[in-house]
Parts: structure tokens; C-alpha cells; sequence
DNA sequence: TTATAATCTTTACAGTGTCAAGATGTTGGG
DNA sequence: CCCAACATCTTGACACTGTAAAGATTATAA
């Protein structure tokens, strides 16, 4: 295992800063191996040493933001310590669509060549691969089941639920979005009066 | 004005349906210039006596899909001659998602560069240069204004109708997709139950 | 210390978007 | 009918991209 400094630093942990970097700054459009590359001051096929392909860097990437990700909703759960019924999944849903809106780059980088896998069946067994939709599916699952909503229903609930916060993301990420109030609260408004 | 055949037939339009074929085969990802140009049989400069760059072409592409995409939410409408209360906009919603499902890679082709500009707004002179949103707002007017909805609850309303189908469209387009149902009927009871 | 392995550089190659110059065909005015 | 103007297409070139191979450099371990 080597997650230290050996020649140049920990350069794959500053190729994947420099690279997300870059996304924030440019887009994925603008993105390219050598500008990360060159953004460290490393030779254009440096990279090569720590990440097969392009594709591989990306991937970690993606994974470095949906830590971030999962952070903020996270953060969502702890700031309802009683957690009453429905206001948890209120305040996920407005971090969901909040931390987009704050980084509007990341949504079409985490979502646009999508190699993330979806299972909405709600046993165990049936996982995704994007850990941040299996927190929402645990939480509401439970408080839903909390709120006596037969099990019937549920699957299509939370569906609803994931589809209304994500397409928020996605229409509020847009170019030139005109809106004429503020986002977080009407945002709030939105998920409760589903 | 010259939509005819000049040398080559009309090979402004064959090098856009040549793109959107080789965007259905290879998604996003792997379309480039010259490989339509060579598709078509021309030279790969030949494109640039019809587009000023890539991105026009690709624009002239989505905006052909999008045309297509109109045509689909229109027999929505069509479909309800009655158009009773809210049934016309679930039939919209179903297809708006079902449109994306059928044609996978059209959801990141239309929305992940997203040139789309977005208003929210209800009034006339706000208008997105995304005509199935303009479409979809308008019907929604209409019909939730018909049903007696305030006009402070619609645009709330209608961004949740847009957010939820939206969203539903970009979940089913993931891969791997594991689903215990059918979506057609599925999507219809998320939109009726929302 | 020395051999082995990890890391980085250099060089090379095919594919990309784009531009400039020229070739080829089309059209309209004399 | 002819020729000039024009639209269309080809050829060649350039910078940039991802990636592979070979070699140089440094760390690690025996």
C-alpha cells in the first residue's frame, strides 16, 4: 500500500483536487488529462501511474464529490436530532437540490455519462451503486414505515420523492435559470406540499 | 434560400441524422465530427460549408430531437379530446418520460452541455428557449387554472410537475435500471398521486 | 549495497476540431 | 451560350487530445 509522498507528493490525491478543480472552473467540456497534468506540474503521462485511463480519474472524482455529497446530506439528518416524521426527508431533499445549486458543475458531471447503477426494489439486496440514493431510500423507508405508510405504497413514494428533489437539481442547474424568489425556501415548499 | 441538393444531395440534413443515428448507436461520448462526415462519405472538412463548428451541428442535432419530443408531448394533448381536469397533464408527464426511456441517450444528449435557458415565470414574457417547457406550462395553466387553482400555488405546482417528470426520466435513463414493474403504469400512478 | 518496484519523463502515434487554400460543380446575367 | 460569382467539397496542415512503450529517476526492501 502506498498512500504517501514517493517522488512528487501525493500527486493522485492532487490529481483528483486539481482535476475537480478544473471541472468547477471550466466544466466537464473543457476538461483534459494533460491540462490536470499540467495543472501539477507533472509530465502529460504522469497520471498514467496512478489511474489506468482517463475514465478511471474521472471516476474518482465522481467519488470525491459524492463524498462531499453525502456529507451535506448527512448534515440534513444530524440537524433533525428529533427527527419528527417528515421533516428529515424535507431537509435532505433541500440539501439534495441545494448542493447542486451551489455547484452547479457537478451535476452534469456526476450524472451526464452516468455510469451509476439504480435499484429501487427496497430489500437489501437490491443495491445501487450511488450511495447517496441508498441513504435516502434507508431514511425514508423507516420514516415513512414510522408514519404507517403500507409497504404497497412506499416504493412509488419514495421514487417520487428521489425523481421531484433530482429534477429540481436538474432544471435549477440549468443555463439562465429565472426564478423570482428564494430557491431554498420555495424549494422547502415544493417537497412538503407533495 | 437553397434547401435542395446541391453537389452531394442534401447533406446538411444527412449529417444531422447521421449524428443523432451515431449518438442512438454510441451515445455522447464517443460522437466526433469526422466520423459523421465519413458516415455521410464526405470529407471530414466538408461539415463546415453547413455548421460554423461542432457545437452547431450538435445544436441543429437537439434541436431536431427536440422537435421530435414536441411531436410526442402534442399527442399527449391530442389524446384527450375531453381533456378532463388533470388527465391531460398525466398523459404529458407519461410521455415525457416515456420518450427518454424509449430513447435513452437523448436525455444526456439534450440536457447535459444544456445550452437550455430556463423561466419559471407565468407570464408571456418570460419564455425558456426549451419548447416542451413552454408547452408543459402552458396546458398546466390552463387546466390547473380551469380547476380553480390559485395563481400563487401554479407556479410552485408546475415546477413540481416538470421536477418530478424530469427527474423520473433522468433516474430511468441510468443504467442498469432495476425496476420490479412496468413503467408505464407506474409513472402514471407517481404523476396521479402527486 | 543492491536488486526490485514505484514513479515520472520522453517520445511517438492515432484521432480530434478547425482553418486555409484550392478544386469542382451550380447558378444567374450578359 | 458563356463566363463570372458563388456554394460546396477536398486536401493539407496545425494544435490538442488520450494512450502506449521505453527509459530515467527515486524509494523500498533484502
Amino acid at each position: 500500500m502506498s498512500n504517501k509522498p514517493y517522488h512528487h507528493g501525493n500527486l493522485r490525491n492532487l490529481l483528483i483536487e486539481a482535476g475537480i478543480e478544473l471541472i468547477n472552473q471550466e466544466g466537464i467540456k473543457q476538461f483534459s488529462l494533460r491540462k490536470v497534468a499540467a495543472i501539477c506540474g507533472v509530465s502529460h503521462a504522469a497520471p498514467y501511474s496512478h489511474f489506468q485511463s482517463k475514465e478511471e480519474l474521472l471516476k474518482a472524482m465522481q467519488d470525491y464529490v459524492t463524498e462531499r455529497f453525502m456529507e451535506v446530506l448527512e448534515n440534513a439528518i444530524k440537524s433533525c436530532p428529533d427527527q419528527k416524521e417528515q421533516k428529515v426527508l424535507v431537509e435532505m431533499g433541500k440539501n439534495y437540490v441545494m448542493f447542486f445549486i451551489n455547484n452547479p458543475q457537478y451535476f452534469p458531471f456526476l450524472f451526464s455519462q452516468s455510469s451509476i447503477e439504480v435499484n429501487l426494489s427496497l430489500n437489501s439486496d437490491g443495491r445501487s451503486n450511488f450511495p447517496p440514493f441508498e441513504l435516502l431510500k434507508t431514511i425514508a423507508f423507516r420514516v415513512l414505515g414510522e408514519a404507517g405508510m403500507p409497504k404497497e405504497k412506499m416504493q412509488d413514494t419514495i421514487i417520487a420523492l428521489w425523481a421531484t428533489v433530482h429534477g429540481l437539481a436538474s432544471i435549477a442547474t440549468m443555463k439562465n435559470v429565472h426564478y423570482d424568489k428564494d430557491w431554498e425556501a420555495k424549494i422547502e415548499d415544493i417537497i412538503w406540499n407533495k
